[in-house]
DNA sequence: CTTTGGTAATAGTCTTACGCTATCGGCCAT
DNA sequence: ATGGCCGATAGCGTAAGACTATTACCAAAG
């Protein structure tokens, strides 16, 4: 007489719709692998639990009750879900849904590209993508926030771990009637005196183009800074400076038309290191290494980048 | 390293959903009123019957990993289905689905008022109405097939516990160019000498009037046998033969008007006696008294009915 | 009317599952 | 450095759940 019904549970169930199936106790006890007296007892447990009598068992065969009949077949209901759930458990590792954050000047041009290839080599992949200004970005990782990001190296946490997947380089973009606008590609040097606009300190593109002003004479303006690559585009065509553009955005953006020039450096070394990263405590390495793999893949197949890792 | 990944239990699945939406393993523990140890191994085995790690337990808070947030949704799936299922055992008597056996020649004139009825006072009940021939009523009622039966008073088995309803007059179905079509009764003795159709042998209504007719020198007419009772009144009115009606499909079918005439008995004692039976051992005793219930009242309504238990 | 072969229920025993308390080790903030 | 908070671990006791062997019951057969 416990009025409480604690959860009837799912070997129960089990039993119960074998029963359900076999219509006698001994058959289902076979088909479950135990025997008939263990299943006997879990039916008369479920019952107990559930206050109702479920199966007659007279003369004969056994017959299901009204109840135990509905019981049986949401418990048949509950098992495939069951099942539904263990096999979550036993898939490949870039299966299901991920959590990518990813930085602005990075997630519309990049990104199209690496859903597009993922969803055809990994079609049961989910890929939710999320921006967020870097700054944030691994902080929200090491909150659960993100499962895994692509962002500019390093990433200075010790949960962190993360891999280099390809450099892409700064391009010097001047407005199309601007003296440098004629040359192809430009030196440090060339930057002595020039006003330069960058984006806002969130932006880790900031603080790369700030030591590249003071090292070569160059002005900062910070009384105009962007909020995108694309405002930055715009003050640049209207003659208010210089800036510097990653190449994945000026290859998908700039389309050499229009009213910018962008030239490539003369020399490597100006570029921004971009990776993936995780937390070292998710375990699921082998997962993001594959996930850099199809990065690195699709990187390879675009203009300017570097892959020398 | 056991390959063989057995079946969760619920009360994991319900600790798994409580660390989901608390990420600490120690207020989870607290909300499933167990202690936070406890919740740990349970987890722990879970992640080693999936075979996956379900929850990054690293510095500060719980991160479920992207698994262990698919498979904590598909558990609140699976739990909101238990609770349901524990809902259906906490009903009254009369609810969810009931299958109700009952002959022909009762069913399409009777049950649609108890259907309409029970679909007013008891609107949780789905009845399931399955007509068989009353020959094979009882023993599919034993089988299982149905859960409760109206049919034909008495029932044989020990098995079956039944409760009389009401009884149904037998009326005499003429041409209404017989002579017997200007009475408004008729007295046995009015048999005599008549030529009587009736249903096939399968049907109670067979045996009775055979009775009545070596009972008053009538000649049953074995050549038609009609498989309805809307066969039998067509013959009728063809002139082949008189026959007997039961009162419900008279007052249902048979309205005055028309190539028959029905006369009711002179005296009582022409009847059949319609009762609800079930198996003893199905313990539903008070649901199926409600549903007799139910029944009677709907009889009581109706013309020619008897309701002398 | 008894016997036989099927059924499910019961009795007794053992292993495993699952809870508890007490304690340990790591991380952050004071 | 050092509390304070977290989850993991250790050790232990109870109860759940399996087994075998047996009993009780019913139906059909001798």
């Amino acid at each position: 007489m416990n009025g409480m019904p604690s959860d009837p549970t799912i070997r129960q169930l089990r039993y119960l719709t074998a029963l359900a199936s076999c219509l006698s106790f001994r058959k289902a006890a076979e088909r479950c692998g135990i025997s008939q007296p263990s299943l006997s007892a879990q039916l008369k447990a479920l019952e107990t639990s559930l206050g109702v009598r479920l199966a007659e068992r007279g003369s004969g065969s056994v017959v299901l009750t009204p109840v135990g009949r509905e019981v049986a077949a949401t418990a048949i209901d509950v098992l495939d879900r069951v099942d539904a759930l263990v096999g979550l458990a036993s898939r490949g590792p870039l299966t299901g849904v991920l959590r990518l954050g990813v930085k602005p000047t990075l997630g519309p041009y990049l990104m199209p590209h690496v859903v597009r290839r993922l969803h055809a080599t990994h079609p049961d992949l989910r890929l939710f993508v999320r921006e967020a200004p870097p700054i944030d970005l691994e902080r929200e990782l090491i909150e659960g926030v993100h499962d895994v990001v692509l962002a500019q190296l390093p990433l200075a946490s010790a949960e962190v771990e993360s891999v280099r997947l390809f450099r892409e380089p700064l391009l010097l973009a001047v407005a199309s009637d601007h003296p440098l606008a004629r040359q192809e590609r430009f030196d440090p040097g060339d930057l002595k005196g020039l006003d330069v606009l960058t984006l806002s300190p969130r932006y880790h593109l900031h603080e790369q183009v700030l030591r590249l002003c003071e090292e070569n004479e160059a002005t900062l303006r910070r009384d105009y800074e962007g909020t995108s690559l694309d405002a930055l585009r715009q003050m640049v065509g209207m003659g208010l400076g210089v800036t510097f553009l990653p190449a994945l955005y000026v290859a998908s953006e700039v389309r050499g038309e229009g009213d910018v020039a962008v030239l490539k450096p003369a020399r490597a070394g100006l570029h921004r290191s971009i990776g993936l990263g995780w937390r070292r405590a998710s375990g699921n390495h082998e997962a993001y290494e594959a996930l850099g793999d199809a990065v690195t893949a699709v990187a390879a197949e675009l203009p300017h980048l570097s892959l020398e890792r």
